[in-house]
DNA sequence: CCTATATCGATGCGATTGCAACGATATCGC
DNA sequence: GCGATATCGTTGCAATCGCATCGATATAGG
């Protein structure tokens, strides 16, 4: 047998691709608007920020974990930001081979400026749509598919 | 006020990118090790599919909108799929803007030797994860987003 | 210690995406 | 009917992604 999967779970699938890309899609049209960089950015600089908190150096692999990134990926994303003056690279000090990623300054400004349109974007795209319990159950569910 | 949105849809949002990302990618791999290509291309060849059965040919306007695709991506999606010899385009009868997409026999085929691929991903990477009511559950509260 | 293997991050290159603009046709308002 | 405007699909070009591979360092096994 070809093991179809049940039609609940086709509509659940075809329902979270339809979600993200339209969801996605007019969160950074929001970034975009407002004159800001990609959504991309604002995780970087929020791992950044969580990292600083916790007052711990955060390594270019941990990041890539964290984001789900491909490791080539972050490297050029990385290059970018730091071109554009908001994170800055220094060498891991137990391993040579590693990098520590750290926000400028400008990069803490850059992430507080985003978040006011990013929560803007977000209630409006998604909160709006669901009380407390369904977010909560909506997110339960989904968790189940990292 | 900034408007923080509560935390539970920031969570549900989270999730959401999360769970689309790891599971694309998922199914995608389970395509692309089985020698096939990408799901994009199976979601055009059931949409022709779906309008054949209905007796209908399909403008790639109306494709585009089906697939919630940017229309200088979907014709380029169809340059490689043509490329491919899985669809034609035929002038629309009414219409001297138009393009009408229709699936050549080798197309058809490629959709049937995806969907055992696809459905077997689908049951192992999301339909496992849920029984009839949580499925049920999770597409209603995501069909709320488009 | 010293070779074999694994990990970390970067990079060359081809494929794909996004943006802006275009040519062609259709529709609207006078 | 006719000029202004909108829609359909394509294309040039730059930005980004994905794959394969690389150089450097670290770790494991004998």
């Amino acid at each position: 047998m070809t093991g179809s999967p049940t039609p609940g779970s086709v509509a659940a699938w075809v329902a979270l691709m339809r979600a993200q890309t339209a969801t996605l899609a007019r969160i950074e049209a929001d970034l975009d608007g407002a004159g800001l960089p990609p959504l991309a950015w604002y995780d970087v600089l929020l791992e950044l920020r969580r990292a600083e908190r916790a007052s711990k150096r955060l390594r270019q692999r941990d990041l890539q974990a964290a984001l789900l990134l491909a490791g080539y990926n972050l490297s050029r994303l990385l290059d970018r930001m730091a071109g554009a003056g908001l994170v800055a690279r220094e060498p891991t000090p137990d391993d040579r081979r590693g990098i520590d990623i750290v926000p400028t300054a400008e990069g803490r400004a850059m992430r507080r400026r985003m978040w006011p349109v990013y929560a803007r974007a977000l209630g409006h795209h998604v909160g709006r749509h669901f009380d407390a319990a369904e977010a909560t159950t909506l997110a339960t569910l989904l968790e189940r598919l990292r």
